[in-house]
DNA sequence: GGCGCTTATGTTAGCGCTGTCATTCGGTGG
DNA sequence: CCACCGAATGACAGCGCTAACATAAGCGCC
């Protein structure tokens, strides 16, 4: 009939509370709302109707104390307002489909102090796994990592050596490739416009490449212009802008990512400059931006949603750390476009 | 001397472990390590030693039940590449800094079944607030919620009426006021481009606010024209080209958000149609990559970050919750730009 | 010199679950 | 007819921590 508005005032619904009600023990209920060992019918569907009634909610910090398993995953990335790792995050999620795992966020702004910080509190929760964007962090960092035993992908890149597993790519590689096909393409006045990389070290790795591309072919670089910030597409506007009115012989500029990139489209856009033609430009990421663009961005496609699926399956593939450590290659693709 | 490898072996380090070291008992530990009433400066000396030396990691799982506070604030958002998210989170982590309480950020990909799974899995985490993105839930989750009795913002949305608290803009108003606009400044001839709104309703509150404005002038929308899925520049793009080809004499496009009015600008770079002489176009955020164009749009900003902080900050000061709702407008300002 | 007060530390009981090891009961086969 | 089995359920201890209430010691003060 009604209900008793007044009951379960303050302190909640506890499995003891469901257990009276549906006149079984504490640990019948818990096993029929994990599915664990056999249940008779009748029982489960009064317990279920208990648990209906009561407005029962687990509480899964006592539920992972008496376990010891969180049923985590934390992640750990630089940064969310720049798109490529909220689709890594994608990726995450679509392998934690169904899993019963669930994923912790945190976002280290590019910081490796804040990161250790971020380490040290997700530790706390006990995860299961961790996946942290990036082979770089504090030795102290690393150290809490090694010792919490727990399973740990580093994604992104693999152009160092991981705890556990990495997964990625080499942007040094790409970076490289990046300056092969450009000079393929018959460029040899390069230009580069980038932003910070004290804390975006991949875009360092990239731009070592190139230039190793570029030496081996006994091409330089004629200009560089580095914003100091975080990539956006106003920066690379307004740096080409820069370089453009230092150096007017440039045949083509490799810009740090895609945001930058097509800011670099813009200018040329509003400046009467025609991508390719009068200048070639070429980014990094193969975003969807950069692709509907009226001249589609020259670039590399880096497979965010693909590294992180596959950081999650391999670690809950095998749940205990191996010995060795794993690298896998995602890869990425040259994307002719439009632009070079 | 040496620090014993073979200790500690497995299951990890404990407070009890801790104590033991030190010398003390593991309640003084644990009122150390929470800075939590008075303690001796060579107690708290020797116990920090001690946990450096056995790398111990609190277990918060342990830690929350034995208090039953979490320091945790559940979010629901409907999705992370849609950047106006992330810039909530940002306002989010901005207002949590230094308090101690961590978010745990969960997607709701615009499903409300989805998101009432979150938040029954998020509030089995026992967080001391929840954040949720929109005021439109299924029955149930609405039940979760109130039955939680833990402090509840509603973000991004005003139009209706919040369980608790709502910070956010009315939608409804902003199209309105769009609309407003637009006829002042003398357009007569309205197409409207815009995206799934059975997903994004606030896309639709935005647009019934347009279209009441125009009303009230005695102005119809002379063509609409929507994408049947989530909103993207390369979408904003292709349905400009089709709302086109079917209306030759609009003066203006009203676009559901930014990300689709971008769209729009580089489809009329493509087509050579000059924004504003030729058409107008307008959209809703006020993004970056809008700003960064050759014709920064001209659009609405949202503040999203100021959202995001101001609704941690009314949480975190007020933790019972309040009998009355209480609705914080963070209003939204008119950009003129360039292509309107 | 005993009262109250502050500072520093310890003891005791759980928080709400789940792992482990019973226990009960109706078949089953030798 | 009884040892034996599997299916269904329960009793109990304890996960690692912290709130709440002691306890102990030092200090000023009338």
């Amino acid at each position: 009939m009604g209900a008793k508005r007044l009951a379960g005032r303050q302190r909640g619904v506890t499995l003891a509370d469901v257990a009276l009600l549906a006149q079984v023990s504490e640990i019948t209920v818990s096993r029929i709302l994990r599915n664990h060992g056999p249940i008779g019918a009748d029982t489960r569907e009064r317990v279920m109707a208990a648990v209906r009634q009561t407005g029962y909610v687990p509480n899964r910090l006592a539920g992972g104390l008496a376990s010891s398993g969180s049923k985590l995953v934390g992640v750990i990335v630089p940064s969310l307002t720049n798109i490529v790792f909220p689709e890594v995050l994608g990726g995450i999620r679509s392998a934690l489909e169904g899993t019963g795992f669930q994923a912790v966020i945190a976002v280290s702004d590019y910081d490796l102090a804040t990161e250790q910080a971020l380490i040290a509190s997700l530790l706390a929760w006990k995860p299961e796994a961790m996946v942290i964007a990036g082979l770089d962090h504090t030795e102290m960092a690393r150290a809490m990592l090694v010792g919490s035993g727990v399973r740990i992908a580093e994604v992104m890149e693999i152009d160092s050596q991981p705890i556990d597993l990495a997964v990625g790519l080499s942007h040094r590689q790409a970076g490289f490739d990046t300056g092969q096909y450009l000079l393929g393409r018959g460029y040899r006045r390069f230009g580069y416009v980038g932003h910070d990389w004290t804390s975006d070290h991949r875009a360092k790795l990239r731009y070592d490449g190139l230039v190793a591309a570029l030496a081996e072919a006994k091409v330089a670089l004629v200009e560089t212009c580095r914003f100091e910030g975080p990539s956006s597409v106003g920066a690379g506007r307004d740096m080409l802008a820069q370089i453009l009115a230092r150096r007017h012989d440039l045949d083509v500029v490799v810009f740090s990512n895609d945001d930058m990139a097509t800011g670099g489209v813009f200018h040329c856009l509003g400046a009467g400059i025609r991508p390719k033609q009068d200048l070639a430009l070429f980014g990094f990421n193969g975003l969807d931006v950069g692709q509907a663009l009226p001249t589609p961005l020259s670039t590399v496609r880096s497979n965010r949603f693909l590294i992180g699926k596959t950081a999650i399956e391999k670690l809950l593939g095998q749940r205990e750390r191996p010995e060795g450590r794993e690298i896998i290659d995602t890869g990425y693709d040259i994307i002719t476009g439009a632009t070079a």
